[in-house]
DNA sequence: TATGAATGAGCTTTCATTCAT
DNA sequence: TATGAATGAAAGCTCATTCAT
């Protein structure tokens, strides 16, 4: 990315962004085409290419810096003296929530960039991002004595993290330029299966209901 | 797909279904070329055009067949009598872990189907055959009974499929030429998986191991 | 170039070869323009590509293809039992003047390819074909007691070589669509440095005049 | 070129001559980039179009510059008292050697105007240049009477002229940035070949060996 | 049934040139 | 005098698809 663009006034750089988004979420890096995105930004090709090199840097350069958002995002959102572990994690998903309703192709891009087969960039992206993105979110300050003693915490995280991109896909593909209506149903499941996991992961005894401490 | 495909004498048949396997798994629907697959199946570029007439087509019709493979294999490979749930899940897995033995590319090319952002073709396969290839695998006679009543099957089928893709997905990118070494490791991992969610989901009365009764 | 080239009807291959020719003879290499050689061989931008796999490729295969024609020309219309060097020189000229009538373009474009900066198959061409050129030319059958005691053969063959291009290139950037008239006025010009060389480097009991012998 | 260029202070003036004369010897014209000229220039794009209306523009002020300095610099330094024809050439010589050690690209960029097939000024330069450059250097104060009866001085020009071309093309390629050592091993070869000249077309009773008027 | 030469719209990328500042 | 963001035509090249044989 040329040092420049950083210096454009944040519109035309939203602009240029939210198309690159859009070209990139909905076709995949093979089939987008930077036309397309010139078009939609409302600027010239030569411009395109001024500021990112070529295709590929263009795809590198936006998806870290959709994650770079993302990350800050979670970060800077979360409540860290909140110490029951889905409530964490209901946190973090309603920050993300949030970012969908500012920047619409921002989540489908990202989770695009997880799913397509025909980019070198998107897995070193998903390599490098995906693994410190919710590290310490789902370490830091909780009280681990709520889980049964017969689970391992790397495998409640799995179990959670691969549960709740399966019920985001469902809904995901139908995020077009993004609903508030959708995202709010989206929540209401969201939250039913983190009841369902804490119950079934908590000790008995643990008391507590995350929707109440949200 | 032209009628007359099917009354090729089936070596040929293979050699092309394996040629498109291979480079759709391999390079996504938009990167796959056709001059690759004739190159590879070793016919001439008319012929692919006159049994398929177009590349979409093609994958669709590849992806029906793959599916339609799958889920016949399942049928046809399962022990009905079994009434434990999470038995019945390993099972399944098994089944397809001896498939993708079997035909290389296969597993590698269905997964890809449900990652391909650049065809829309590939939501509608995925849509169409995802509920039905485990319908009646999920229900038909099983001890429903095992289960704490706090928590209801479709919520549990989300649960399992989730953390089950996503424990495979580490493993089915390394996955070449199919390699049984790699998939006795997968098992071992998928098997420690059901056992923590028959452990949480399952009454505390239910007796029994997975690993026992396969 | 792929192979099938050879096998197209002469007619049309004539046509691509002659665009070719124009079309880099007149701007070089790097300016040369792949639109401009279809359109005036009237055929599509896709069948150069099949046949010719890209620019350089084409630049190189058709230099091969002028300088072997050129030689093969050479080698066959050479009247190899004179043997006076100065007429041997002569027939040379003339030789490539005749075929310079048949293709226009040729012996401009051959021209080219010595004085083209900005490409390097340009200069392997030159350094593989030049020595080979004339290489028997100048010395098969040649009577070198005609040549005065005190000039080595290498250092003729520099100074008429640099005489001849030097004369020839007065005339050739006039070369369009060759002019027979043209021609006839360079071969009298020719002949008069022949003279003079003859006269200068064979001993003064040398008789004969080339221009008799021809 | 805008009259204002010659009053900038001539560091920069140079620093823009040198990036120019490397960047057209470098690629030749077609090929050669005014960004790259501006960056090694260390100046912006639009004032190089402030001084050099287009790229055409500056290429022919260029070159006429590089014409004109290699003139004073031949005309300034030859010493018009040596009646000898070939001692005359052979300072010609030395001086062109002199100017190239100066200039590191300039003898190459003037080699190259002589050879770029992709630009019209080229030939007009060679055209304006060629004749004058060295007209009164192949004839004040020259002792003809030297020369055999039976030749002609408009001839033996383009005989010394072709040679020494020639000679020096087979080492002006290897010549980067310029090499004394080089220089000195083409000075030998061009001597001798004035020395083969001076023997065949001067009368025999012209004595002296160029080498020695030196 | 089978071929592969032929097509041409479409792609990404480059670059001389302009112009508001 | 000096900048460099912005332009857009043109470049080389690809590839799914057609069709005469």
């Amino acid at each position: 990315m040329h040092s420049s663009f950083q210096l454009l006034d944040s519109a035309k750089q939203d602009r240029i962004i939210n198309a690159v988004l859009a070209e990139f979420a909905k076709h995949g890096f093979a089939k987008a085409s930077t036309n397309s995105i010139v078009a939609q930004a409302g600027i010239s090709k030569g411009l395109l290419f001024h500021y990112f090199s070529n295709k590929e840097t263009l795809y590198r350069d936006i998806a870290n810096w959709a994650y770079q958002t993302l990350i800050a995002e979670v970060e800077h959102g979360i409540d860290w003296s909140q110490r029951d572990f889905f409530t964490r994690i209901g946190q973090v998903w309603r920050i993300k929530a949030k970012v969908m309703l500012q920047y619409p192709y921002l989540a489908k891009f990202v989770a695009s960039v997880t799913q397509d087969a025909s980019v070198e960039a998107a897995k070193e992206m998903v390599g490098r991002y995906r693994p410190g993105l919710l590290k310490d979110v789902y370490t830091k300050n909780i009280d681990f004595a709520k889980f049964r003693s017969d689970v391992q915490l790397v495998q409640v995280i799995t179990v959670v993290e691969g549960t709740m991109e399966r019920v985001s896909q469902n809904y995901i593909s139908k995020l077009g330029d993004t609903d508030a209506e959708l995202l709010a149903e989206i929540s209401g499941e969201i939250n039913s299966y983190l009841a369902l996991l804490q119950r079934v992961f908590y000790r008995d005894d643990s008391a507590g209901d995350p929707a109440e401490a949200q």
